[in-house]
DNA sequence: TGACTTTAGTCGCAGAAAGTGACTAATTCG
DNA sequence: CGAATTAGTCACTTTCTGCGACTAAAGTCA
């Protein structure tokens, strides 16, 4: 009845991993075994009755030797496009690695995504698609602890919002909206890096009451 | 070789077609064909060598007669969950349709969002998702102008974002959030509408200049 | 006709939030 | 010790939002 349980499916699951290194977002790639000189994401074919959720999981592990902390779908591609696999269609995963965890096995590298390789153009579509999902839901979710240790100072935090967003802030203002949004508590270490006075050690909180933000945001990004 | 080449390909393309009707939002089904007694959202077996985009806009126009105005991806959605084809993962895509212009075909009916008769799992996920998807960008795609005929006034436009956001706005604070974003600019035309003064109409404009928005938003919907 | 109702559209104030520069604090370097 | 460096806070200004009260233009009804 089912007569492919034989092959494969026609379809992958491809991920893009992405990390924070010092002031550049990097984007994880491995080898094509088979085609020529060629870069792409970790992907693996979908397995029957398998969710996508853990493909993307186990193709991220393959790459990581753990378990990513985080992940969302960023959708369908296919379209005729070009793919390592002969999938018609894949389904492509956004992954956070704090940049702690942040070491592949081998056989994949890191690439600052302002200086990507050659990619299929399927594989590229999808790492643009990631970027943009980063950027568009960086008041959503909580993407930038994900990319930052588990305990880190207000001003890496401040860094990496700035990293993410693509501008400076100041650093009074950053620090009034995180207590206005109780996002953050104090732990009772602190650190000291080299110079300058010793910075306190925050961790991420999980928001339990959610604020019923005031205000109509007319904040268009597409035209 | 292609042991299934006489049937069509192993996914489809589903369309949510979501319009606005009074002060509900509301979802277009159809009567599937072979199942038991059960509404289904209008899909499309993936041709080979067809966009996920042409795709959803043949079923879109099949259901409705004329092309949508606006569409975006939602997801691809499997996961072992059933579907009215035998398709393994389903490419769902969200459609505005003006309630103008909502007059579907033959076969297809509109539902209330709040009232949805049973429909397979995997539909199911993808309502809930496009329902999400307008709610969460609402403040960066012109959604509430797709769901509005092309010139309107500015009192439909707020109940529109009232029924989007569910809750109520203040009028004075719309009009100038509104002003201040450039979002709509007024036509010459005025519409009196039973009793009360005449209001004018406006239409959207889409914007060139985009305002290099201030301050940082720690808004977290997710805990 | 003229008071009353209904809807559209605007004004201005009070309070909240964001932008900003200057300040204090704690450490290392020389 | 003083200069340099980074962390953290404060206070002032500017901008934005919530909100009530106002004017404007129509229809309704006695």
């Amino acid at each position: 009845m089912r007569d492919r349980s034989s092959r494969t499916s026609s379809f992958s699951v491809d991920t893009v991993l992405v990390t924070a290194t010092g002031n550049e977002l990097a984007v994880l790639l491995t080898r094509t075994a088979n085609e020529r000189e060629r870069w792409s994401l970790p992907w693996r074919a979908q397995q029957a009755g398998e969710t996508f959720e853990l493909g993307a999981t186990r193709a991220a592990q393959e790459a990581l030797g753990e378990a990513p902390g985080w992940m969302e779908q960023i959708g369908a591609f296919g379209d005729g496009k070009r793919h390592p696999s002969d999938a018609e269609v894949s389904v492509g995963y956004l992954v956070l690695v704090p940049h702690e965890t942040a070491s592949p096995r081998a056989g994949y590298t890191w690439f600052h995504v302002a200086d990507l390789p050659p990619l299929s153009p399927r594989q590229r579509a999808m790492v643009d698609a990631a970027i943009k999902t980063i950027q568009s839901r960086l008041d959503q979710a909580p993407i930038a602890f994900r990319l930052l240790p588990a305990t880190f100072t207000l001003s890496e935090l401040q860094q990496m919002y700035e990293l993410l967003l693509g501008k400076r802030l100041h650093k009074a203002s950053f620090r009034r909206a995180l207590q206005a949004a109780w996002l953050v508590e104090p732990t009772d270490e602190w650190r000291s890096e080299g110079r300058g006075r010793p910075a306190q050690l925050f961790r991420y909180l999980p928001k339990k009451r959610r604020r019923p933000h005031r205000g109509i945001r007319f904040d268009f990004l597409y035209p």
